[in-house]
DNA sequence: CGCGGCTTTGATGTTCATCAAGTAAAGTGG
DNA sequence: CCACTTTACTTGATGAACATCAAAGCCGCG
C-alpha cells in the first residue's frame, strides 16, 4: 500500500521543480515542514472527484492519470502526467472539491504541499506567484493543445498521435511498453477498446509499429506521422 | 471600424472586475495609464493565433468567440466569451504569442491592459497576484468542463446542451438570438453544419424548440434537458 | 442586381459503436 | 499452488450515427 516517507527537507530535493527555485531558506523550511511524500504503488489512487482540495499536488517520479469519473461508468482520462507536472492543475485555485480522480498507472512518488502555504507563499512574494502562474499557464497550455488536436482527428489519427506523444515527449524511445491498458487508451482519445485494438493491429499488419504484449516498437516514424498529420 | 476610446479612468468602471477591487489608488492609476479601451463592431477581429501577446484582454461587453485557426480551413471555436471573461485566458502567461484567435460575435468593448503592468502588479502585490490566478482558475475549469461534457455526448445531446448553454447561462432568457451562425455553431461543438441544421429541424418539428431564422425559443425545457443528458 | 456565403433538405457512403464470442492473462481464495 | 473468477485482449459481423456530396433557395451587401 501507499506510504508516507520522510525526506529531507526540499532544499535537497533533486526533484524541486523550478518554481521553488528561489525561495529563501525560511521559505523552503515552510514548506518542508508542510508538506508530505507519499509513495505510491501502480493503481492506486492518489485522489478522488469529490475529495476536499487541501494540497498542492506536485509528482516526482512515476507517471499518474486524470480522469473523470462519470456516473455511466465510462471515465474519461483528461491527461497522462509525466514527473515534474502539478497534477492538481489549475482547479485548486477555484474549487472545493476536486472535478477529477488521480491514480497512478506508474509507483509514484508525489508530494503533497499544504495549500495554505502555498497561498502565502503567492500572497508574500509576489516574483513566486508570477513564476507559479507562469508553470501553471503551461501545463494547462499543453493539454488544452493536445485534446483540441485530438479532437479534430479520426481515430487512426488519434492513435498515431498518441503514439508519438508516450514515443517522443514520455519515454523518449521508439520502442516503450504502453503504460496503459488498450481500454484506458480509449478512454484517452475517447473511442472504443475494440477499435483501439483494431487500428494497433491494423498498424501492426501494415508494418508501422511491432506489438509484443504492453511492448510498443515504432517501425516507421514517418507513416505515423503522415497518418497523425492527415487523419 | 473598432474606436479607441477614452473612458474614464477604472475607478469608476462600472465593469471593474472583482480582480481590481483592492488595488489602492495608485495602483489603479498606473492600470488606467496603461490600458486602451477598444470599441469593434460585430465580426471585428481582436486578436489573431500568432499575435505577439502584450495586453492582458478583458471583456467589458458584448460577446466573443476564442478559436483555433487550423490550416485545413477548418476553425474549432474554444468557447463563446460573455462579459466580465478574461479572454486572452491562461496562455498569456506562457505564451509569446496568441495559440488562437479572438473576434466578437456582437459589438464588443474590450480592455486592454498592458502585460508588464498586470505582471508588476502580481509581483508587488501577493494578494492581487492570488485573486488573479483564482479568476483564472475558475474561468479556465468552466471551459474545461463543458468541453469535456460535449466530447460525451451525441449530436443531439451537444446541441442541446449548447441551447441550454445560451438560454441558462448567457441570455437567461428561453427566447433568444442565437449569437452565431449554424456553421460556427458546428466549429464550437464539433460537428458538421448540415447536422446542426437537421438537428434543430428535427427538435422544431418535435416542439422542443422553436425557430423564426437566429430566433430560438424554448418550448419543452424538460425534453431538452432529457436529451442532453440522455444524449 | 448579382455574387458569395449561409441555410436547408435529400441521397449516399463511410466511419465507428455495438454486440457476440472466444482466448489469454491476471488476480483471489481455499 | 491450483481451481476459480474476473478482467483484459482480440476478431468478426452488423447496424447506427454521422460525414460527405449535391442541389436549390435565401439573404445581405457592394
Amino acid at each position: 500500500m501507499s506510504e508516507v516517507i520522510q525526506t529531507a527537507d526540499c532544499l535537497d530535493c533533486p526533484y524541486r521543480s523550478l518554481i521553488f527555485e528561489n525561495l529563501n531558506a525560511e521559505q523552503l523550511i515552510r514548506v518542508t515542514e508542510n508538506r508530505k511524500e507519499i509513495l505510491y504503488k501502480k493503481g492506486e489512487v492518489v485522489c478522488k472527484q469529490g475529495d476536499r482540495v487541501q494540497s498542492f499536488l506536485y509528482l516526482k517520479t512515476g507517471l499518474v492519470k486524470i480522469f473523470k469519473e462519470n456516473n455511466d461508468n465510462k471515465p474519461q482520462i483528461i491527461s497522462i502526467a509525466k514527473p515534474k507536472d502539478f497534477i492538481g492543475l489549475l482547479s485548486i485555485f477555484s474549487q472545493e472539491v476536486y472535478p477529477f480522480s488521480i491514480s497512478c498507472i506508474e509507483d509514484s512518488a508525489i508530494c503533497f504541499v499544504d495549500l495554505d502555504v502555498i497561498r502565502s507563499l503567492i500572497r508574500e512574494d509576489g516574483e513566486f506567484g508570477l513564476v507559479f502562474l507562469e508553470k501553471m499557464s503551461e501545463v494547462s497550455e499543453n493539454i488544452w493543445q493536445s485534446r483540441l488536436e485530438l479532437s479534430k482527428k479520426n481515430l487512426r489519427g488519434r492513435i498515431a498521435y498518441t503514439l508519438l506523444e508516450f514515443s517522443q515527449n514520455i519515454f523518449d524511445d521508439l520502442q516503450f511498453d504502453l503504460p496503459i491498458s488498450r481500454k484506458e487508451l480509449a478512454e484517452l482519445i475517447d473511442m472504443t477498446t475494440e477499435n483501439v485494438i483494431r487500428i494497433l493491429s491494423e498498424f501492426r499488419k501494415d508494418e508501422i509499429i511491432g506489438i509484443s504484449g504492453k511492448t510498443i516498437t515504432i517501425l516507421d516514424n514517418n507513416r505515423l506521422e503522415q497518418i497523425n498529420l492527415h487523419g
